[in-house]
RNA sequence: GCCGAGGUGGCGGAAUGGCAGACGCAGCGGACUCAAAAUCCGCCGUGGGCGACCACGUGGGGGUUCGAGUCCCCCCCUCGGCACCA
C-alpha cells in the first residue's frame, strides 16, 4: 500500500501557509540569502522545466533556511506579451483575462509542488503598479540620454508584426518567440544605450565566479569586443570622405579597394553624382541587397556581391587611388558601414577580389621568407607576420606594426584608435498591444513630450479588442491615443509602440524586496538587505537575453542612485539548468512527449516528482524523463514510510539524547552511527559545495538500506535507530518536504520540520575501527587487507610486507621499491 | 572557422592521481501467494576457467607516474553558442 500523499501533501501546504512559515523580512542579525528563480511566463501550465528549476530553487532555499540563512524566496509572472495576444484571438477572449485566468492556476499547481515561497512578495508584470515603474525607468533614461529615438534598419517578424531586439533573432536570424526569418525594415523606433556598458558588461565578467563558464563565454562572445582604428578615406575629386575601421591597421599599404555597405548613407550621394545609367545601377543594386533576409546576407561562405562606384578612394598612407564598391558582406551596423579591402590578408576581401578580377598587395610576410608572390596566393595570410611593401614600417612585426601606424595616423589626426563592440543599443519598441506603453506623447508643435512623472502610470487602455489579423489593439483606441501635450496643452497623440517585455524581467526581483512600495519602484533599505540575489536559477536560453538586460538595468539603477554605486551586478550565483529530455528529444506538444505535472502529481505526489528530478541527473545538464525511474522514486519514498511507520512506537518512547560513539559497543550499531554521520555529511557537502542533488539523494537510499535492515534490540539501539530516522528526515526534507514532516509528527515531534535546524555530523562517528588497505603489486591489485587506521607509510609498508599473501605475491622476486599510502594502499614493483 | 561543455555497463549516472561502475532503472534467479500485484533476498562490464582465479575494459593514439576515467600532447565524435563583426 502506498503512502497516502494525496492526503498528505495539501495538509503540509495549508500548514505552512497557515502559519506563514516562509515569510520572511529583512533581519540584520541573520545572514542573508536571495534565492530566486527565473520566473515564468503564464503560458498556462507548468511543465517539466519548471519543475526542475523551482525543484532546484525550493530546495536550496529550505536547505539554506534550515541552515539559518534569512532565506528570500520569492516567485512572480512575466506576464506581458505576444502569447497573451494570440490566445486572445484564438479563444475570444482578452489578454488580460487569459493571463490572469492562467496566473491563478499556475500558483496552484506551484502550490501543490510545496515550493516554500513568501507568496505575499509576488509580482505580476502586467498590473499596472508594476508596469509604471518600466515608464518611471524609461523616463530617467531619457533623462540621462539612455532613451533615445532613431530611424535604423530593424529586425522585423512578420509573424509577430513587430520589431524585435538584436538578442531577440537566434540562430540563423529567426524570431526566438516564433522561429519566423526576421527581415529589415527601416523604422523610427525607441532604443536603450546599453552599448555605453559594453565595456563594463564585459569587464564585470570576469567577477563573475559563482557563473558557468559557458554563460561567461557566450556573453563574450556576445558582446565581442575588438580593437582597431577609425580613420578617414578621402573620395577623389568629390571633397567627401568616408569613415573606415580596422583591427589591422598594419596592413593598410595592401589596400586594393575601399568597400561599403548598400545601406551606407554616401550610396546615395555617390549614386546622385554619378551620370544617369550608373545612378539607377547604384541605386537599385542598393535596394536589392537591402532588401535581402538575414539568412541571405549572413550565409558565411557565400558567393559575395559587389558593385563598382567608378568613384576612388585616396589610400591615407601612399595617396594611391582605389575603387570603392558596394559589397553585400559589408554590415552598415557594424563599425562604421565602410571598410579598406586588404585582400592579401583577409579572406573575405580575397574571395571578392578573385570574383571581380582586383589587386592584391601582400604587406605582411611570414619570419624569414620572402614576400609572397601576390598571383600564386591561394587564399589571403590572416596570420601576424613581418611588415614589407609598407615604406617605413618594412620589417616590423605585426603586433609592433599596429601599435607604430595605430600612433602614426593618431599623431597627423588621420585617425582615432578605438574600440568597438558587436553588441548593438537595445531596441525596445514593440508594435504591440499587451505590454507596457511607452510614456511620450507626440505633439506636432513640442515634437517629442515625455509623459510627467506625476502623471504615471499610463495605463494600458483594457477595453481595446485585439484584432483577428493580429495588428496593435491599441491603434483601435482613438480615446486612448488622443490626448493633451503636457507642454502646451494642444491635441497630441500618444506613442502606440509598447515596451519590450524585456524590460519588465529586467529587474522584477528588486520589486520583490519591496512590494507595495508606491514611492519608488523598491525601497533603498531592502535592495541593500538583500541584493544582489545569491543564487539564480534558469535555463541557459537566457544567457545573451534576459541575463545581458538585467545587468544592464542593474547597473543604469546604480548610476541613478538607487542602490549603492558599487553594487553592479545583479547575480552573483547562476545555476543554469539542463533541459528535460524524454525519449531523445526536448518535451514538445508536436512531438507529443510531454509529460504533464498535474498527472505526474497526482498519481504519485509532489515528493516522487521532485525527488525524481533531482535525482535523475545533475542540475546543470540534460534529464532524461523516464517514467520507470519515477516509479523507483516513489517506490524509495514508500520505503521510507513504511521504516517509519513501522516502528513509530519505539520511535515515540526511544531516548531523545544522541548516543555517543563511545557508548556504543556492538559493532552493527556502530557501523549504523558512521552510516548516519557519514550520510550527514556527505549530504551537507554535496548540496553546499558540489550542487551534487543526485548524489546526494543516493546517500539518502543508502542510509535508508541501513536503517531498514537495522534490527533495534535495546535502549540504546532504539536511541539510535531514532537519531538515523530523524537524520535521514532532516536530510531529505528540502527534497520531499511533505512526506518528512508527515513522518515527522508521526515519529513524536510537535515543531515544523522546516524551521527546525539542520543536522550537524558527529565528527567522533565519522571515524573508522578499520580501514581497508589495498595491496598492488606493479600498480595491479591483488589482495585486501583490514587493518587499522592512521598507520604512518613505514609501519603500514613493515606490516603488509609481513603478511602470508604479499610474500606469496613477490614469490621471491626482487622489490625495486614500495610505495605506501596511508589508509589506503600499499604498491610493490618488482623485477622479472 | 572560433569559443564552451561532454564522450564511463543494456539505460540514468558515481568515482580529493590510489579497489572503475556508488545509487537508481531495466534484466535474471529465488521467497511469500491458489495466482497476480506489492514486498523481501540474491545475481547482474566483457572474455577465459569446474574452481580459488586470470586477462581485458572509461571515444582513439601517444606521454608523465610506482599507479591515469582523472594530469599533459595529438586526433575523432556529440551537443550548445557565435560567425562575411572588418
Amino acid at each position: 500500500m502506498a503512502y497516502d500523499f494525496r492526503a498528505i501533501e495539501p495538509k503540509w501546504q495549508e500548514k505552512w501557509e497557515e502559519t506563514g512559515a516562509f515569510h520572511v523580512e529583512a533581519a540584520s542579525d541573520k545572514e542573508k540569502f536571495y534565492c530566486l528563480e527565473m520566473f515564468p511566463y503564464p503560458s498556462g501550465a507548468l511543465h517539466m522545466g519548471h519543475l526542475r528549476n523551482y525543484s532546484i530553487g525550493d530546495l536550496t532555499a529550505r536547505f539554506l533556511r534550515m541552515n539559518g540563512y534569512n532565506v528570500m524566496y520569492p516567485i512572480g509572472f512575466d506576464s506581458f506579451g505576444m502569447p497573451a495576444e494570440n490566445a486572445a484571438i484564438k479563444m475570444k477572449t482578452h489578454p488580460a483575462e487569459w493571463t490572469r485566468k492562467n496566473i491563478d492556476h499556475m500558483i496552484k499547481q506551484l502550490k501543490s509542488m510545496g515550493c516554500s515561497y513568501d507568496w505575499r512578495r509576488t509580482v505580476k508584470t502586467f498590473e499596472p503598479e508594476y508596469y509604471r515603474w518600466n515608464q518611471w525607468f524609461f523616463l530617467q533614461m531619457l533623462k540621462k540620454g539612455l532613451a533615445y529615438r532613431k530611424h535604423a534598419p530593424v529586425n522585423w517578424c512578420e509573424t509577430c508584426g513587430t520589431v524585435l531586439a538584436n538578442e531577440q533573432v537566434i540562430g540563423d536570424g529567426v524570431c526566438w518567440r516564433c522561429d519566423t526569418p526576421v527581415v529589415k525594415r527601416g523604422l523610427d523606433q525607441w532604443f536603450l544605450r546599453i552599448t555605453d556598458y559594453a565595456e563594463e558588461l564585459l569587464e564585470y565578467l570576469d567577477k563573475l565566479t559563482g557563473w558557468p563558464e559557458r554563460v561567461l563565454t557566450m556573453q563574450r562572445n556576445w558582446i565581442g569586443r575588438s580593437e582597431g582604428v577609425r580613420f578617414d578615406i578621402e573620395i577623389a575629386g568629390t571633397g567627401l570622405s568616408l569613415e573606415a575601421f580596422t583591427t589591422r591597421i598594419d596592413t593598410i599599404f595592401g589596400i586594393t579597394f575601399v568597400a561599403i555597405a548598400a545601406e551606407h548613407p554616401i550610396t546615395s550621394e555617390l549614386a546622385s553624382r554619378s551620370d544617369e545609367a550608373k545612378r539607377v545601377e547604384i541605386l537599385d543594386f542598393a535596394a536589392r541587397m537591402a532588401q535581402r533576409s538575414a539568412i541571405e546576407r549572413t550565409a558565411v561562405g557565400g558567393a559575395k556581391m559587389g558593385l563598382d562606384t567608378g568613384f576612388k578612394a585616396k589610400n591615407p598612407v601612399n595617396g594611391e587611388l582605389v575603387p570603392i564598391w558596394i559589397a553585400d558582406y559589408i554590415l552598415m551596423d557594424y563599425g562604421t558601414g565602410a571598410i579598406m579591402g586588404v585582400p592579401a590578408h583577409d579572406q573575405r576581401d580575397f574571395d571578392f577580389v578573385r570574383k571581380y578580377g582586383l589587386g592584391v598587395i601582400p604587406v605582411v610576410r611570414r619570419e624569414g621568407e620572402p614576400i609572397p608572390n601576390p598571383d600564386e596566393m591561394t587564399e589571403a595570410a590572416e596570420a601576424d607576420g613581418i611588415a614589407c611593401n609598407s615604406g617605413e614600417f618594412d620589417g616590423l612585426p605585426t603586433p609592433v606594426a599596429i601599435e607604430r601606424i595605430g600612433a602614426w595616423f593618431e599623431e597627423r589626426g588621420l585617425g582615432k584608435r578605438e574600440t568597438q563592440y558587436r553588441l548593438r543599443d537595445w531596441l525596445i519598441s514593440r508594435q504591440r498591444y499587451w505590454g507596457t506603453p511607452i510614456p511620450v506623447i507626440y505633439c506636432d508643435k513640442c515634437g517629442i513630450v515625455p509623459v510627467p512623472e506625476e502623471s504615471l502610470p499610463v495605463r494600458l487602455p483594457l477595453n481595446a479588442k485585439v484584432p483577428e489579423n493580429g495588428g496593435n489593439a491599441l491603434l483601435g483606441c482613438p480615446d486612448w491615443i488622443n490626448t493633451v501635450c503636457p507642454e502646451c496643452g494642444g491635441q497630441a497623440r500618444r506613442e502606440t509602440d509598447t515596451m519590450d517585455t524585456f524590460i519588465c524581467s529586467s529587474w522584477y526581483f528588486f520589486r520583490y524586496l519591496s512590494l507595495g512600495s508606491g514611492e519608488a519602484p523598491f525601497r533603498r533599505d531592502d535592495a541593500d538587505y538583500w541584493m544582489p540575489v545569491d543564487l539564480y536559477i534558469g535555463g541557459i536560453e537566457h544567457a545573451c537575453l534576459h541575463l545581458i538586460y538585467a545587468r544592464f538595468f542593474t547597473k543604469m539603477i546604480s548610476d541613478l542612485g538607487l542602490i549603492p554605486p558599487d553594487m553592479r551586478e545583479p547575480f552573483t550565483g547562476l545555476l543554469t539548468q539542463g533541459m528535460v529530455i524524454k525519449d531523445g528529444a526536448k518535451m514538445s506538444k508536436s512531438l507529443g512527449n510531454v509529460v504533464d505535472l498535474d498527472e505526474i502529481i497526482k498519481k504519485y505526489g509532489a515528493d516522487t516528482a521532485r525527488l525524481f528530478i533531482l535525482f535523475a541527473s545533475p542540475p546543470d545538464r540534460s534529464l532524461d524523463w523516464s517514467d520507470k525511474g519515477v516509479e523507483g522514486a516513489s517506490r524509495f519514498l514508500n520505503r521510507v514510510f513504511r521504516l517509519v511507520e513501522d516502528s513509530v512506537g519505539g520511535l515515540k518512547t526511544a531516548d531523545r539524547k544522541r548516543v555517543p560513539m563511545s557508548a556504543i559497543e556492538n559493532a552493527e550499531s556502530r557501523d549504523l552511527k558512521r552510516l548516519i554521520h557519514s550520510t550527514v555529511d556527505r549530504v551537507t557537502r554535496d548540496i553546499k559545495e558540489e550542487r551534487q542533488l543526485n548524489t546526494a539523494v543516493a546517500r539518502m537510499m543508502e542510509l535508508t538500506n541501513g536503517l531498514v535492515s537495522y534490527k533495534p534490540k535495546d535502549a540504546i539501539g532504539w536511541a539510535l535507530f531514532r537519531e538515523g530516522i530523524e537524520s535521514l528526515l532532516l536530510c531529505l526534507n528540502p527534497f520531499c518536504p511533505h512526506i518528512c514532516e508527515e513522518l515527522w509528527e508521526m515519529s513524536g515531534n510537535g515543531s515544523i520540520l522546516a524551521l527546525t535546524a539542520w543536522p550537524k555530523a558527529d565528527e567522533d562517528a565519522l571515524k573508522v575501527d578499520k580501514v581497508s588497505v589495498v595491496l598492488q603489486v606493479n600498480g595491479k591489485l591483488r589482495e585486501q587487507f583490514e587493518m587499522d587506521p592512521g598507520l604512518d607509510r613505514d609501519e603500514l609498508a613493515r606490516r603488509v610486507m609481513r603478511m602470508e599473501e604479499t610474500k606469496r605475491r613477490i614469490d621471491g622476486k626482487e622489490v625495486v621499491k614500495v610505495i605506501a599510502v596511508p589508509d589506503k594502499l600499499v604498491n610493490i614493483v618488482i623485477k622479472g
